[in-house]
DNA sequence: CATTTTATCGAACAGAGTGTTCAGAAACTT
DNA sequence: AAGTTTCTGAACACTCTGTTCGATAAAATG
């Protein structure tokens, strides 16, 4: 990929992310995005369809990176073994939401909280959907689900909303105090 | 209230309930929702100020009777008392929304999505604060407020977003099984 | 019923933002 | 150095917003 490509498409990742520490995303406007990052507007449009479509992407690498090593095939069999394991897993997540704390709370409002959710609703369906159905609860297979993956996904919400003040060991550990049934 | 006040704020109101149906809120404009309603375009705006106000009056309305009678002070003292009254008091909340169940599917996308978590949380704070905090899991006070209320209102999103299928009772019950501890 | 008050209408307007186009400058590639 | 690709930025057409104002219609008042 050519350089200047490289530099632009930073340039503009760097300014939104600097935008959003002060104004909501609705509120930036693509001009403000084009003078933060110092580009020409037609560039911007050469790069990005919309102001969506951008937010769009960023949000993608974002979260793919923090879902992404977690879930290889070979790992997330040994994860889902043992209660001990699945812990570790939910720890990892958390640590890795950590790494982009800059970034993730400016993000985590309007239409990017969405795709947040998206993406974590299906990675945590994929890594635990069978576990979860093999939880002594006495409810349907789809509201267990529902549940349990709902539940997980507010809390870890309302930790980022807080401002991640908490270690991730001890969300872990009260959320998973909260679950019901014997899950081990 | 002059009769051709209370004509003109249902005729937006209907439109913009007619239109929902159609668009998601972001992508109606102004102009659709007057042409809908059959008004003047200064009519509209000696109403609302925006379009965000005219959303957030509307879900305010809406929103305020869900929760309206089921919140006066005497009854949502005998509400909690016991484990019976508090799942009747839930029940009641979900055949509220039953109510609503035209608009509320379409309301529920994008901002006035917030909105009703805002409403929503207020409300089952007030009303259950107290014995939550009394429920018997180890774990932090503020944690497992936010675990109890946030899975509930999870649980009522996902039930909405699937077509409000099944009964409140099937719901309630479901939920109350994967509750934590013994909170009778 | 006549008078006064208030609401609606709608065209016209200014302003903000969007997304496109294009020719020239600048940076990369070979 | 020549050829290719990307960047630039001004200019443009468009869409939507929110305001203004004189004319018209409807409601309230006495």
């Amino acid at each position: 990929m050519d350089r200047r490509q490289i530099k632009t498409r930073t340039a503009i990742y760097d300014a939104l992310t600097r935008l959003l520490r002060k104004y909501r995303f609705e509120e930036i406007t693509v001009q403000q995005i084009i003078d933060e990052a110092n580009i020409g507007r037609s560039t911007f449009y050469s790069h990005f369809e919309t102001k969506d479509r951008l937010l769009e992407q960023m949000c993608n690498e974002m979260f793919s990176h923090v879902f992404s090593d977690t879930l290889a095939p070979e790992k997330s069999h040994d994860y889902s073994k043992n209660h001990e394991d699945k812990r570790a897993l939910l720890e990892h997540i958390l640590y890795h939401i950590l790494d982009h704390k800059e970034n993730i709370r400016s993000i985590m409002n309007g239409e990017s909280e969405k795709i947040f959710t998206r993406y974590f609703t299906e990675y945590l369906e994929s890594a635990f959907g069978e576990v979860i159905v093999h939880m002594d609860v006495d409810v349907p297979d789809d509201f267990k689900k529902q549940f349990v993956i709902g539940s997980f996904i507010h809390t870890v919400k309302w930790w980022i909303a807080r401002g991640l003040k908490e270690k991730p060991e001890k969300i872990i550990d009260s959320y998973m105090k909260c679950l019901p049934g014997k899950n081990e």
